[in-house]
DNA sequence: ACAAAGGTAACTGCATACGGTTTCTTTCGT
DNA sequence: ACGAAAGAAACCGTATGCAGTTACCTTTGT
């Protein structure tokens, strides 16, 4: 008797719930900043989207905002206005906890890791030299949730998963720029060569590098007080 | 105009949502460890308890499922059964994340915070001269709750905050021995020590060794053979 | 008596429905 | 013409209902 979610002998995929299709299709366009900020989502508009009733969307809406891709407000849910002091924090936590991620998973990885990898940092390379910009986001995406994958310890992956809302703006906010998109596959290339060479700790070490980088682009690109970005945190004055 | 869920000028406390409060309910029993493993927690079973119907008992199930507190299975929510497995990944983010946090925490104090971290420490060492098992934890739980309620940042926090079921299950398991006590409220009280110095960096080298001294006295309970699961059986008194 | 098969009860997931609240719009008064 | 108030629309939260599925129990056959 199959059970529920699993694959069955016969290798049949699985019966998706509404709810989970909703949510997967749903986090995918957010992580593709395809719906502007301040843009609502409104349950029943998604509902006739997806040919489901409300309570799937609304499901799938609430998980998104405990995951914090959504921010609920009295009227609908809206993508939340990242403003700096989101970014600094999250860079901060990034900092902690990805570049030892990453050691790790140089550690533990596999071939069907490290050919994923590989390909990757090819396909890198090649959108850089064809100065193909989605090409190269995607690129860096793959990279991410290759060695991400390779991560055996399920909680601290899934704890850096909760952050790609935020490695996605960081990617599209700074990688229209010709030189930050070759130091970045550069830096890449670099990653995936001590990846394949299993070097924990010159893995951890370029991650860092890596991150540092991505937040001097970052903050490079705007300047402090510049944008007033409404941040939300605690109403400490 | 009082928007929903804010205090207005009244200071009227607020209308919580019924998913609201049923959500934080469960979670406190569930971080009190008040369900066994493998007590199966069902939809309607709930809404009776609380006097609400299935939906709102549903979505706070389901938001406790997204946070790791339950597992959804094909039938009914279920308390998971933590192997050595989960505490070896638990410990390991806590150690890259809690001891920077703790130390953001110290440098950013202030008096009210400061003094809650002090009376929790006082009532640790109360506890534990009177043999308050009870009141022991509930101090450590406090201590806790002060020092990450002083982190400003926001994912920090949340992110500490997404193992406090851990922490709380490492407490039970290794709390009731009376030399582990005394180390932990020693330990405790010179972290609260190093907080009220605003000294920020031996509160990251006193919160990296505590770690270290809860996951040694956690796996000496605990030996590697053993690949068995942790059952932190339910407090029936 | 034990095992296998079928039936039954229970539970989840989704759909529809309703009330309350908030916000936008329109209208009325000055 | 501008502001305020009342009405209307939109939308969230919750309740109830129904179908599908899964586990458990009963029953039957050997």
């Amino acid at each position: 008797m199959a059970r529920r979610g699993e694959a069955n002998v016969f290798g049949l995929p699985k019966p998706p719930s509404a709810r989970e299709r909703i949510y997967t299709e749903l986090r995918a366009r957010l992580q593709r900043c395809e719906f502007g900020p301040s843009d609502r989502l409104v349950d029943i508009d998604v509902a006739a989207r997806f040919g489901t009733s409300r309570m799937p969307v609304r499901e799938a809406l609430l998980q998104l905002v405990n995951e914090g891709y959504l921010t609920g407000t009295s009227r609908g849910f809206m993508v939340p206005v990242l403003g700096l002091a989101d970014m600094r924090d999250s860079f901060e936590v990034r900092r902690l906890i990805e570049p030892r991620a990453a050691a790790n998973a140089a550690r533990d990885l596999d071939a069907a890791a490290a050919a994923s990898l590989e390909a990757a940092a090819v396909d890198a390379r090649a959108a850089l030299e064809a100065h193909a910009d989605e090409a190269l986001i995607q690129a860096m995406i793959s990279f991410r949730a290759a060695w991400l994958g390779a991560v055996r310890n399920a909680r601290l992956a899934s704890t850096i998963g909760r952050f790609a809302d935020h490695v996605q703006t960081v990617r599209l906010a700074t990688l229209h720029d010709a030189q930050t998109q070759r130091v970045a596959t550069e830096g890449l290339e670099q990653l995936c060569a001590a990846f394949l060479r299993r070097d924990a700790l010159a893995v951890g070490d370029r991650m860092t590098m890596h991150i540092a980088t991505a937040e001097q682009a970052f903050f490079a690109l705007h300047p402090a007080g510049e944008h007033g970005d409404i941040a939300p945190l605690s109403a400490a004055a």
